[in-house]
DNA sequence: CTACCCGCTGCAATTATTGCAGCACTAAAG
DNA sequence: CTTTAGTGCTGCAATAATTGCAGCGGGTAG
């Protein structure tokens, strides 16, 4: 859409920082992006940017505009997939932030149902921290998210909580996979393999251990739940996950995963949704509500 | 701003109905104009006006794409008016539709309130049946609303409901006008001066009156709630309006209103709110608070 | 049928946009 | 301290886009 080319250059600017380099991915001079922002700027009787030695930063009003210029490109294209769903054709694009426990099983899965029904339609999947997913909400880089507790942001839409039991994650020999749930006392009488602080599982079991008199004392740390699940095969270590990153009940896989019990560690919750009073493109709309019958149809969600 | 100069091109052939007429009011050729719409048509791959012998009119394709430029536009203003902000100076422009009854001395006074502290803020206050506020209200030409019941708008979103019982207007030397509130039986027995069917006052009392073996004789009907007030007085008949839409308390005034018992007719209520889901100009934001704050201090709200 | 208004198009004039080269400036590196 | 590499910005000429004029074909109303 051309009308709205000065606006995606005022955005390229911002992302790169400097007018140059960004006159270099958008394949224009700098001449040219130089004067089209000096015009904008003039338009709007104040500076979007300002001029720093090593290029340009945004101003409060830069950054005000730099919100609505976002809305209005990501708005296009849902005007644009909303019209293109008029004449026959389904396409669009759904872009989701997520943590990794999703990326594994749950969103491959979902995903190809979804694009066997819609080829047409195209997905982007980020792999975001709680914080930096709650941000590519805001700036419209993705439509929907999906992450472990806790949620911050004001701007958050809940469309679904699900609710998940932590679960331990071994190998299929090793002496608890013979029991059904397992309590927390008698996990950590093993070598544990543990994600990184960061990650809401961890903070579930910091919390739950913080309420005994135990203590936890991981023998292997990664910020990557496959590495820790290939661990926990290859060394016979106990690790966790959530029931959603788990592959489904596959009676011959060589890892099972038992749940811990509730009551020595609460549920903790997924949060699905979105960015408040947002319409969603028909794409992500529809996508979303099969995401949430699927959630409703096997996990305990509100 | 320059970039939504062909977004407002489109919005101007379709309230125009025909290019050329479009074009004389936005003092271009019809040429440039013609071009300009089939280079869009061509960006957007499908027609958005279909072609009639006597004009253009929208195509389903066009109308999702006008609602989407009106959004944009007042979207545009509404930044502005944000950034205006920053520089010190309150800015802006405040669109209200509503009924007949806030003309007379609610709006002006409200808005004589505000000016004062905010000179720079211009108003548009628009008379419109409750249809036409809620059309209004979706094509983005006012930011609130407020009207006498009901609402059907699902797209509404109430920001206050104001309990408004009926009152009876009269002349200060109506047999009636000694009494503190009155009962409808001794109301119908003096001749009524009534607004047409289509005014809430008017619906109120019919739904009353249909409990009761009473009827309505109006001796008087109007559309103008100015005349009935004024006839009141010059025959000394009896006219009914709300409290919002009556002057304050003059003992000197030659017109007097006094309440309906609520037992014979429920007092109704006045809907305040705009667009649900729409971020208001910061003008507005703040005239709707002051008049929610004044609402609050003298009527009886929910 | 005629007159009128409509949207549309070829061509030429006009206007806006772009690219090149170079300037002034700043921050860090030598 | 000078040098260097990066920045945003500007005059001028080339280029591209937009506009206006005149006219075409076509549907509708009188």
């Amino acid at each position: 859409m051309k009308h709205l080319l000065p606006l995606t250059y005022i955005d390229a600017v911002s992302k790169a920082g400097s007018i140059r380099k960004a006159a270099e991915t958008l394949a224009i001079t700098s001449t040219a992006l130089n004067r089209r922002i000096l015009a904008m700027e003039e338009e709007l009787g104040v500076p979007i940017f300002e001029r720093l030695a090593r290029g340009v930063r945004l101003t409060t009003a830069g950054e005000i505009l730099i919100h609505h210029i976002r809305e209005q490109l990501t708005d296009m294209e849902r005007v644009k997939s909303q019209i293109a769903d008029l004449t026959g054709e389904r396409r669009g694009h759904v872009s989701i932030a997520c943590s990794q426990a999703l990326l594994s099983f749950f969103l491959p899965e979902q995903i190809a149902i979804y694009r066997k029904e819609h080829p047409a339609v195209t997905f982007s999947v980020l792999l975001r921290d709680r914080a930096a997913a709650e941000q590519a909400l805001t700036d419209f880089s993705a439509d929907l998210l999906l992450v472990f507790e806790p949620i911050r942001l004001f701007e958050f839409q809940t469309l679904l909580n699900i609710r998940q039991p932590l679960h331990a994650v071994m190998a299929s020999d090793h002496p608890l996979a013979k029991k059904e749930t397992l309590r927390l006392r008698e996990c950590l009488q093993f070598p544990l393999a543990l994600p990184t602080e960061e990650f809401g599982v961890r903070q579930l079991l910091e919390a739950a251990v913080r309420r005994t008199s135990l203590s936890l004392d991981p023998v292997v740390i990664s910020d990557s739940f496959e590495f820790l699940r290939s661990h926990a095969i290859a060394e016979n270590v106990l690790a966790f996950q959530i029931p959603i990153g788990l592959p489904g009940n596959d009676d011959h896989s060589r890892i099972v995963s038992r749940p811990v019990d509730s009551r020595d560690v609460p549920p903790g919750l997924l949060y699905f949704g979105q960015l408040r009073g947002r319409t969603m493109p028909v794409a992500a709309a529809r996508f979303a509500n099969q995401m949430m019958e699927h959630f409703q149809s096997r996990y305990e969600c509100d």
